[in-house]
DNA sequence: GATAGTTTCATACAAATGTTTGAAATGCAA
DNA sequence: TTGCATTTCAAACATTTGTATGAAACTATC
C-alpha cells in the first residue's frame, strides 16, 4: 500500500473516531482497527499519539484562520484598506462558526472534531491554541484601524467577547437547546453570527460620541440604566 | 485518626493538585502521598476516583449557585417581587466571576480548581453540569419577570451570552492577558462584571422599543449599522 | 478490658496503553 | 534480477493506573 494511503487512513478515522467519542475513550487500537492498518503504522507515520492529534487539529485550524484573513483582506479591499468594525468581527466569528454549526454541518466529521477539541482539552491542541494570539493580533490591528480614537482596552475586550460567544456557542449548543427547549435555531448560522457581530459592534461603540466629548465606555463605569441606550 | 481527618485531607490534597497540574496529569497516587494517607483510603472513603472529582466539583457548584440565588433573591425583594434585568444578570455572572478573578484569588486553591475545570473537561464533571440547566431555568424565569414583552429567544440568547462572556473571561484569562499585553485589569473583578452585565443587557434591550412598536430585535434582521445604536 | 465496628495499611491484581523491535513484505531503481 | 530503501506486521515491552484484598491497628461502647 501507499504509504500516503496509510497516512490518510489513518488520520481519517482519527478524526472521526475523536469526533464521535472524545479524546479520553480513543486509543490507539481502535484507530488503527477503524483505519485497517497495524498498531505501529501510527508512531510509525506521526511519531506519537500527540503528534496525531496535533496534525488533526493544525489542519483544521489552519483552514479556519485562513478563512479568516481572505474574509478580513476583502472586507479591507471592499473598504480600501479599511474595513468597518463589523465586517472585522464577522470575519473573525464567522469561519468558526459556519465551520461547525448548521444542519448540513451535522454529520461533517470536521466539525463534530472540532466541537470536540473545543470542548475537550487535551496537551497537544492547548500548545498549539497557545500560538493562536498571533493570529488575533491581526485582527486586533484591523480594529484599532477601524476604530482609531478608541482606547486599545476597549478593543482587546471587544475581541475578546466576540470570540467568548461564538466559542461558547459551538461548545454549549446542546445545552442551550436543551435550556430553551428547542427556541433558539442552532441551526441559522447566518443569524448567530449576526447576533454575535451586533451584540460585538454594540459593546464595541458604546459610549462613543461623534468626536467632541472624550470616548468614555458608560458600562465601566458602572450600573447601566435604560436611558442610557 | 479520625475518619473525617482523613477524608478532609485527600479532598485538600486533590484539589491542590487538580488545580495546579490540572486532571490528566494526577494520578490518585499523586494525591495520596500529598495527603500523606494510604492508597486504599480513597476508595475508602470515596468508592472511586471519579466519585472524589465529583465531590469536589459539586461542593464548589453548590456555593456559587447558592450565591447566585442569594443575590437574585435580594434583588427580588429590592424591586418588591420584580428584579431589573440588570440585577437578575448580575447575579448570574457576579458570583463565578468574583470566585474565579482577582488578586486576592490568586492564591485561592478553590479558584484555581474551578478554572481549571472549566478548561479541561472530565467525564465526572461533565456529568454533573449536565444538571446546571434547572438551576439556569430560574434565571430564565426571572427574565421573563423582568422583560414580560420580550420573546423568549431573545431572553435564552441574552442569558447564553452572558455565561459566554463571564466563562470565557475565566477560562481564556491568560490569553487576553497576553493577547492585550497586560492591558486589559483581569484584577479588577468590579469592572468586569460592570462590563458583561452592560453588554449583555444592550443585547438583550437593543431593537426594544417603549410600548408601541412591536419589539423588532434589530440584530436578528441583518447588519447593524451605527445609526441602529 | 473484651467486643464489635471502623479505619488504615502494604501489597497484589488486572487491565489498558503508548511505544519499540526486528523480521518480513513491498516498491523501485540500476 | 539484484540491491537498497521504505513500509507493514505480529509480538512483546514497560509502565501506569484505578481498584480490591485481607490482615492489622485503632476507637468507642458496654
Amino acid at each position: 500500500m501507499a504509504s500516503d494511503q496509510t497516512r490518510s487512513a489513518i488520520l481519517a478515522a482519527a478524526e472521526r473516531l475523536y469526533a464521535d467519542r472524545g479524546f479520553g475513550d480513543v486509543t490507539l487500537r481502535d484507530i488503527v482497527a477503524e483505519a485497517n492498518v497495524n498498531l505501529a503504522a501510527v508512531n510509525y507515520h506521526f511519531g506519537s499519539k500527540d503528534e496525531l492529534i496535533a496534525e488533526l487539529f493544525v489542519t483544521r485550524s489552519i483552514q479556519t484562520n485562513r478563512e479568516r484573513l481572505n474574509e478580513l483582506k476583502a472586507a479591507e479591499e471592499r473598504g480600501g484598506g479599511r474595513a468597518t468594525i463589523e465586517d472585522i468581527i464577522r470575519a473573525l466569528v464567522g469561519p468558526p462558526l459556519r465551520g461547525c454549526l448548521g444542519p448540513d454541518r451535522e454529520g461533517s466529521t470536521a466539525a463534530r472534531f472540532m466541537i470536540r477539541a473545543s470542548i475537550e482539552s487535551v496537551p497537544p491542541i492547548r500548545r498549539i491554541k497557545n500560538r493562536e494570539v498571533d493570529h488575533l493580533r491581526k485582527f486586533a490591528a484591523a480594529m484599532r484601524r477601524a476604530m482609531p480614537g478608541r482606547d486599545d482596552t476597549e478593543l482587546y475586550w471587544g475581541l475578546h467577547f466576540a470570540l467568548a460567544m461564538a466559542h461558547h456557542t459551538i461548545r454549549e449548543k446542546e445545552r442551550l437547546l436543551r435550556l430553551s427547549e428547542g427556541k433558539c435555531d442552532l441551526d441559522d448560522v447566518r443569524a448567530i453570527i449576526d447576533r454575535v457581530v451586533s451584540v460585538t459592534v454594540m459593546a464595541l461603540t458604546a459610549g462613543e460620541v461623534p468626536a467632541s466629548k472624550p470616548a468614555r465606555p458608560a458600562f465601566v463605569q458602572g450600573r447601566l440604566t435604560r436611558q442610557d441606550l
